[in-house]
DNA sequence: CTTTTAGTGAACATTGAGAGAACAATCAAG
DNA sequence: CTTGATTGTTCTCTCAATGTTCACTAAAAG
């Protein structure tokens, strides 16, 4: 999954925050690649968000945070902080007194989606505050959406996506499809003479077309929420 | 994830709040700091609280709480709710005037936003509850957006405007805008040598370039909202 | 109502950080 | 050998973070 540079780098970050709390810089980052230039770090940097190792907001000084361990975990904590979307569940382990207003839902996050990879799954590990008229009825799920497919529909990175489970769902309707049990995606769902077609929107992404049996229909899009800076 | 400066004040007030149960005030934290002024830590609040560190109620004195430890959790007891809004129950005998906030604010719908109309006004007319993580700090309103001058910003027709109160924006924010007292529209505001343009995000519409003084900044977009059926 | 104290935020200057283009070197796979 | 991915490096540009001053508003106290 990981190159050697970019392992060796998630690793520093990671002992960093640890033992200061303190993100690194690009220019400490360099130092400790032995590098000449923050360039090869950006770099670095770059890919390992990509990969959905860590986070950051964009334009900001020092704010990195890991999601995700190596696979060779290492003498670490495990879940790491999982929320930039203030986790209720995990920061407060204590009493609630008050409960969330009734028109409020409270739905896990799931993790996030993205075209071609795959739900990182961190059941349970936070939940998202959602007005209930934004949903329906039914069980839900909160999914971070990563990458441009679907920008032409408004779908941003970054946003949210509020999910209704089901396994259902009507031509045109907007899916969180599972592609022979391995990736799972956010796309528009048509079916065309027994095929199911899952299409971008994107022009820049080409529309995928599969035997029913390999697409799995995991929820439909019931609502978005994003959140600007 | 932090600065070095944003750490430490978070260390500061985290072991303010657990020994002494009180918030300290901007000027103590001035001091703890070696600043010569309060603005800076201001600011140095304000991104603690982008981050997700800190919650606050906006015009409050001493309405601090910590959220959420550095990674480093340090020498500190748990996650603690340390959740002290405000002075000691002793010196204020009487009726708390904003109750701790919950996950979830109510914010006023104000009516709809489209390019070229008015708003109607629909003052208090309905609330709309928010996840608390979706805002910021300071005041906030929602408006449905009606139109599709923003399509391509991720802005669609019926979507909700989560819209923080202010007079100013940075270029390139999105900004409820009122020209000449009449027309609010949501659009990107840009400055040019002394005059303000309005673009909008989709390629069929014109960016509008106004006087500096015909045009007042209402708001600017802090989230969005969206629900499919 | 008036003072005092606390918090907000604009303005300005300085320094450090991050973005990204450009180009060369390395190395594994075909 | 050619191709493509990864890496090392240099440079440039913009903007975020910080320190500071000052003026202004809101809330508590008298």
């Amino acid at each position: 999954m990981l190159t050697r540079k970019q392992h060796e780098l998630l690793r520093f970050i990671q002992a960093r925050l640890e033992d200061s709390g303190i993100s690194p810089s690009f220019e400490e980052m360099k130092d400790a690649l032995d590098l000449k230039s923050k360039s090869g770090v950006h770099r670095l940097i770059s890919a390992l968000e990509e990969r959905g190792f860590i986070r950051r907001l964009p334009n900001r000084a020092r704010a990195l945070e890991v999601l995700r361990q190596p696979d060779d975990a290492g003498p670490t904590r495990v879940p790491a902080t999982v929320s930039v979307i203030d986790a209720p569940a995990a920061a407060r382990p204590v009493a609630r007194s008050i409960p969330p207003a009734n028109d409020v839902i409270e739905i896990p996050l799931h993790g996030r989606i993205a075209a071609g990879v795959p739900i990182e799954a961190l059941e349970g590990q936070s939940m998202l505050p959602v007005p209930a008229a934004l949903l329906g009825s039914g069980e839900h799920y909160a999914l971070e959406v990563s990458g441009d497919s679907m920008v032409e529909a408004g779908i941003l990175d970054g946003d949210f996506a509020l999910v209704k489970r089901t396994n259902t769902a009507r031509d045109g309707e907007i899916v969180v499809a599972l592609v022979r049990g391995e990736e799972a995606t956010l796309k528009y769902l048509r079916r065309e003479n027994g095929l199911i077609r899952l299409d971008p929107a994107n022009a820049a992404y080409e529309p995928q077309i599969y035997a029913a049996d390999d697409v799995e229909v995991q929820g439909k899009l019931a609502g978005l929420l994003r959140r600007y800076h």
